[in-house]
DNA sequence: CGCCTATTTGATAGCCGTCAACCGGAGTGG
DNA sequence: CCACTCCGGTTGACGGCTATCAAATAGGCG
């Protein structure tokens, strides 16, 4: 969230003062389980995470994705009863908040408040895209975008590797999260790599000409609002 | 929003003594535009509305739909530039509240930004069900989906019909909302009227089997998060 | 009545899913 | 050190769901 707002020390403070809880958990672990009464509010320090649903016939959809840095279940603080599961992609480190102190200090700090808004408006508005990628692009475009998006959230938080992304989805995973079985997400990738658009060694992907696969992709970052709002609502 | 939060006299009284105006604007009408600076922030009174999206090749995603009720743009009461647009899907009457006064709101009363919260983190619930509906589902649940949500959603407002559902889309409106052609909407909806699941007179829409409905359309209203969520966060 | 939009229907094409087999690397145990 | 196993990646053949194209019908509104 700091990414976002600009937060006064003292409620930089009031955040780090917040009781939390440390954890690793290996890839697969559950974080949240959708049809239960959400715990503690969890924050990616390292690794990756997503978030997933069941359909009626077994089939799983990922709804989005999370890398360090982001709070993994601001969605639920008010609401209670979760909606979907949460689970690590890879061995993860997350550190744990207990809902109520959340729930308190968002009351007690408008400032706090307005940052837990802003990052939940945002992670919402790459669910919107989500819908038009899965909706209405076809496949070679929507495994491109997510590639764009995944290399423009780690961009902004300097996680990219000197390789470029090191991306930790299987192609089973990358079907799930753009509607797609894994069989037609590797002819695409091999597609995007014939075609030039993308280089692989392993699971790390570069792109050489990153202007061209945007444009293939489909992808302009403004739905991301990289960089940080105004602090307008914060200071009235 | 009373609707999921309890709010208290006071703030109930601060919310309608916000400055606003009201306006009625012929279907198709724009109410936010992507790509420009949100202005203020519009409550929907009477009709229908749907946010969207565009791809590149022009195709359209209708990404939510909104009924009488709901608060068309607190998505970007706290960003900076719009990041879809939103449209008159009928006739409608909206209150529109300078997006200034609810920040201000916001900041100083606590319970009212915690209603805007489990607003925003609803509406976010039912974009990851759309994510899942559109990627994982055929094209008869997907419609049958839509249907069953938007029934749902209109019954827990007493806004149904004598009749059903009076649906006031298109069908190719059905087909941006569900990732699918006009052609093939109007295919799926002959499939669930022949096979029982539905009765249409025009537009309007009746349920002969609810409850096979629900099963085939693969709904289950959890994601809705209907009835109040508790005021636990308020009252802390 | 005439225009325009929405709905309906049929024929055909194509994208992507399904099924099946094979490859390849990492980890494990002998 | 090597064989075995397992999971993920790769490839090909085939089928089905949905898009596309085209045209006819119906409905709303002047």
């Amino acid at each position: 969230m700091d990414n976002h707002v600009v937060l006064g020390v003292e409620d930089k403070a009031a955040l780090a003062a917040l009781p939390h809880e440390v954890r690793d958990l290996n890839a697969g672990s559950y974080i949240v389980r959708e049809g239960t009464a959400p715990g503690a509010c969890p924050v990616l320090l390292e690794g990756f995470a997503y978030r997933q649903k069941l359909a009626s016939n077994g089939e799983r959809q990922i709804v989005s994705l999370h890398i360090p840095g982001d709070a993994l279940d601001l969605q639920h603080l008010f609401l209670d009863c979760a909606d979907h599961s949460v689970q690590a992609l890879t061995k993860i480190t997350v550190a744990s908040i207990p809902r109520s102190a959340l729930r308190q200090l968002a009351m007690a700090r408008p400032v706090i408040a307005h940052a837990f808004a802003v990052s939940n408006q945002i992670e919402a508005s790459i669910n919107r895209e989500w819908v038009l990628n899965v909706g209405r692009r076809d496949a070679k475009m929507r495994i491109a975008h997510l590639l764009c998006e995944i290399a423009a959230r780690l961009a902004e938080r300097d996680l990219l590797t000197v390789y470029g992304l090191e991306l930790p989805m299987t192609q089973e995973q990358i079907g799930d999260a753009t509607g797609l079985t894994s069989v037609h997400v590797n002819r695409m990738l091999k597609t995007l790599e014939l075609e030039g658009w993308i280089e692989r060694d392993g699971r790390a992907i570069r792109f050489p000409n990153w202007e061209g696969m945007r444009r293939i992709a489909d992808f302009s970052p403004l739905y991301l609002h990289l960089g940080r709002q105004t602090a307008a609502g914060a200071s009235a």
